[in-house]
DNA sequence: ATTTTCGGAGTGAACATTCACTCCGAAAAA
DNA sequence: TTTTTCGGAGTGAATGTTCACTCCGAAAAT
C-alpha cells in the first residue's frame, strides 16, 4: 500500500468512527483497526490524536468550500446567490452525512470554538463567500442591518438544524424542501 | 448540611463543570470536590454518571419551560406569542449561559438524540407549546406550510446560534438586537 | 547491506465505580 | 438523666478497565 493511501485510510477510519460514536468513543485502536494499520502508525502520519482530529477536519473544510465555489456564478443577484451556495451547501450534508456529523462534533467543541474565533478575527478559507455576500447585502439595504455574527445565525442555524433532522431520520429532505427551507432562511435575512 | 441540600449541590457542581468543560472532561472526582462531598457520596444519590446527567437535563428542562409558561399569554395573536415565547427562551439563556452550555452538550450527544426521537412521536414536557403555537399558524396558514421538524429548525436554529455566539464573546445580544433576531425568525416562518 | 517504515504488545495515567469503614444523632436501656 | 446501642448517611482508598501513546523487533524499500 502507498504511503499516501495509508494515510488517507486512518483518515477515512476516524472520519466514519467519529462520525459514528463521537471523539471520546473512537479510540485510536479501533481507528487502526478499521484503517487496517497498526495503531502506532498511525503516530507515523499525526503527532497524536489531537492533530489527526484537526487535519481531518481541515481536510473537510477545504473540500466543502472548493466544491462550494464550483458553480458559483459571481455576476447573479444577491439572492441568486445566496439561494445557489445555501442549496448546494444543504445537498453536500445530505449526500455526506458523516462530514456533516464530524463537522458538528468539531464545531461543539473546543477546538470548534477557537477556530470560529480565528477565523472572526482573521479569516481565511471560503466561508468568506458567505461574508462577502451578505456584507454586500447590508450595503445594498438587500439584507438586515444587524450584525454579520447574527447574519451567519440567521442563515446558517436553520441550514444546520434541518441537515441535522434529516440525517437522523426526523424528516425527508426532499428537493422541494430543500428550495423552501433556503427560501426561508433568505426570509429571515431579507429587509 | 440537610440531604437534600446535597444532592443539590451535586448537581450544581455538576452543571458547572460539565459546562464548561463537557461531559468528558468532568470527572466524578471533580464534580464531589467541587460539590464539597465524597466520591462515594454522588453515588447514594445517582445510580451512576448517566443518570446524574439525565436527571440534571430533566431538572433544567422543566425550569425552563416551566418559567416561560408563566407571563406567557394565550390570548393575544400568534405572532405576539411566538415572539413572547422566543424572546424569552432567548433571554433565559443569556441570562443562565451554564443551562445553555449544558444542554447543548446534552442534545449534542446520544442522550439527546434519543430525547428528540421520543418527543417527537410521544411528546410531553413544554416543547409542546410550541408546537401546538405552529401547527395552529400552519392551520390558520400565517405559517408556512411545512413539515413541523423543518419549522422547529427555522425558529430554533436561529436562537440557539445566536446564544451561542454571545455567551462565547462573539457578539453581545442587547434588547434591541434580541428583538431583531426574535423578528428575523418570524420572518423566516411567516408565510 | 542499510535505511525507512510498520505494527502491536507494553506502559502508565485517568477514570467510573465499589466497599469496608467512620461518624453521629437518635432511640433504647439503665 | 445518663449510658449504651443502633442505623444509615458519608467517605475515599482500592479496583479493574480503558485509553493514548511508546518502543523496538520485523518487514519492506532502497
Amino acid at each position: 500500500m502507498a504511503t499516501s493511501e495509508k494515510r488517507h485510510e486512518i483518515l477515512r477510519a476516524a472520519l466514519e468512527l467519529i462520525a459514528e460514536h463521537g471523539f471520546h468513543d473512537a479510540p485510536i485502536a479501533a481507528i487502526a483497526e478499521r484503517a487496517s494499520v497498526g495503531a502506532g502508525t498511525i503516530y507515523r502520519y499525526f503527532e497524536n490524536k489531537d492533530v489527526l482530529i484537526t487535519e481531518l477536519f481541515q481536510e473537510l473544510h477545504d473540500r466543502i468550500w472548493t466544491g462550494l465555489l464550483k458553480g458559483y456564478e459571481p455576476d447573479t443577484s444577491l439572492r441568486e446567490r445566496f439561494v445557489h451556495l445555501s442549496t448546494a451547501l444543504l445537498r453536500y450534508f445530505i449526500d455526506n452525512p458523516l462530514d456533516f456529523r464530524y463537522l458538528e462534533q468539531y464545531h461543539n467543541s473546543p477546538y470548534g470554538v477557537a477556530f470560529r474565533r480565528d477565523r472572526l478575527l482573521g479569516s481565511g478559507g471560503g466561508g468568506d463567500l458567505y461574508r462577502i455576500l451578505l456584507e454586500e447585502g447590508v450595503a445594498q439595504q438587500i439584507v438586515k442591518d444587524i450584525p454579520l455574527v447574527v447574519l451567519f445565525a440567521l442563515a446558517f442555524g436553520p441550514l444546520l438544524a434541518v441537515a441535522r433532522d434529516h440525517i437522523l431520520g426526523f424528516v425527508v429532505l426532499d428537493e422541494s424542501l430543500i428550495a423552501q427551507t433556503v427560501q426561508a432562511c433568505w426570509d429571515g435575512i431579507k429587509r
